[in-house]
RNA sequence: GGAGGUGUGCCCGAGUGGCUAAAGGGGGCGGGCUGUAAACCCGCUGGCUAUGCCUACGAUGGUUCGAAUCCAUCCGCCUCCA
């Protein structure tokens, strides 16, 4: 297996686009220098835990980065945290996390592998679960481990800190989660690892703890956390600010368009998939006022649709959106149901709450009535008489039902 | 082991016997304006074919005509002492 940089020397910019930190300062080039002086490509670590299923954009970041390394020649490592998953990273959080079950980690594993393989050159990674290792950890080299930091050091983590100061509960495993963590790092021999900047502290444990095992230290590199669509908070599943890789193009290209101006660089240079050079350049005429907010920010949500979906999707997802928002029209791909499947009462009537709830998603019959109430259903574009509860299948059929800006229904009539 | 504190709706947080589906804020949703950006304005924000009914204030049990509010036990979390 050699390594088919073509230019090892001009590698080193690129690789080091966007990073947060590099440590120690220096460590990427020497790194790089030796890869190509052995004739071995570099083993790139980076520790994922299987504890959500959906990959977004803010995962892609640092996979992103990965494949980056992958197409310089390196051999990506990517490790499931199967068993630190059991003990949960205490980055960012404000609580303990609840343990996860085995099943639930091989299913999530599964799928995080699935979505990488959208971002990552799958043949050149090599797939490993940390259980390989630390499940087979003896209780002595447990204590080997664990002798090699100290409380003072664990408490000097930022987060751990907080919580410590804020009368929070930190429980023994989660102070074990860097050191697990670390030991990977000593298991798979990795010379760069990888992560986002939160987890700044895991990295470098890991690189602490390699030449205490005899290993050369590993080089770190961490890259931004990326924003989510609120452009304020980190982008999370569960903060629903999130562009999934698996979303539909109109689906990237609309959620694009609501994140604030102020998000549009970092998401230029950490999500669009452009090249370095182009989107420095989009950067800057953005910044001189050359390009208008609102273009850049089409740029980029084509750019993002494109990434995941392949040419044409940008301008066919822009093209949705325009439909949808601009023009006010239906869109042609709507979903549809025939009038025979609407559920009718004993008088022969439709009730249109329970109707909305069952066909078009919405929540509860009761957030069904607010929508009613607050003048947000349309039928035909025609804005729904605030106490209409109930109507008949006659005045229902061959109808197009709207509710809200962006949930349309269409009813065919025949069966 | 001892002493004290605390637990409210998605989150924060008020509420110390009926007027409490529970103030206020945040978030979210809907509408207006717009570039589905920001800012701003208005409304809504437990469930149920519903002038009412059900569920809800850590858990269980009790007192009472009536409990988020009083009592008992338990559980979680925090602080100080050992």
């Amino acid at each position: 297996m050699g390594l088919d940089m073509t230019e090892p020397a001009a590698s080193l910019p690129a690789l080091a686009a966007n990073a947060a930190d590099a440590l120690p300062a220096g460590g990427l080039a020497k790194q790089l220098a030796k890869a190509e002086e052995d004739g071995r490509p570099l083993r790139i670590k980076l520790g994922v835990d299987p504890t959500s299923s959906d990959i977004h954009l803010g995962h892609c970041v640092v996979l992103g980065k990965l494949r980056e390394f992958q197409d310089a020649g390196h051999t990506a490592v990517l490790i499931i945290g199967d068993y630190t998953a059991r003990v949960g990273d205490p980055s960012q959080r404000s609580k303990s996390r609840p343990m996860i079950t085995g099943e639930e980690i091989d299913a999530n594993a599964k799928t995080y592998v699935e979505q990488a393989a959208r971002i990552l050159d799958m043949d050149r990674t090599e797939v490993r679960f940390n259980g390989e290792w630390l499940g087979a950890m003896s209780m002595d080299d447990l204590f080997a481990l664990v002798s090699r930091s100290t409380v003072a050091r664990l408490l000097e983590r930022d987060d751990f800190a907080k919580r410590y100061k804020a009368n929070e509960s930190i429980t023994m495993l989660e102070m074990l989660y860097p050191l697990l963590q670390g030991y990977d790092s000593v298991a798979i021999d990795a010379d760069v690892e990888l992560g986002g900047t939160d987890q700044l502290y895991n990295v470098l444990m890991g690189r602490d703890l390699m030449p205490s095992y005899g290993k050369p230290a590993q080089t770190v590199l961490t890259m931004p956390i990326l924003v989510g669509t609120d452009g304020t908070d980190k982008m999370s599943k569960s903060l629903g600010n999130y562009i999934g890789v698996l979303d539909a193009p109109e689906e990237m290209f609309g959620k694009t368009m609501s994140i604030p101006d102020a998000a549009m660089p970092e998401w230029f240079r950490l999500a669009s998939g452009l090249p370095h050079a182009e989107r420095e350049d989009v950067v800057a005429r953005l910044a001189s006022g050359e390009l208008p907010p609102n273009e850049a920010k089409r740029l980029l949500g084509r750019s993002i649709a494109v990434r995941f979906h392949g040419d044409g999707s940008g301008t066919a997802a822009e093209a949705h959106f325009d439909t949808l928002f601009r023009a006010k029209e239906v869109p042609d791909d709507i979903p549809s149901i025939s009038a025979t499947q609407l559920p009718v009462n004993e008088d022969g009537r439709i009730f249109l709450p329970g109707m909305l709830v069952e066909h078009m998603g919405l929540a509860s019959g009761n957030e069904a009535r607010r929508m009613i109430t607050q003048g947000s259903v349309k039928i035909d574009g025609e804005v729904l008489d605030a106490s209409t509860l109930e109507m008949d299948p006659a005045q229902l059929t061959g109808v197009v039902l709207q509710v809200g800006k962006r949930r349309f229904l269409r009813i065919e009539a025949g069966a």
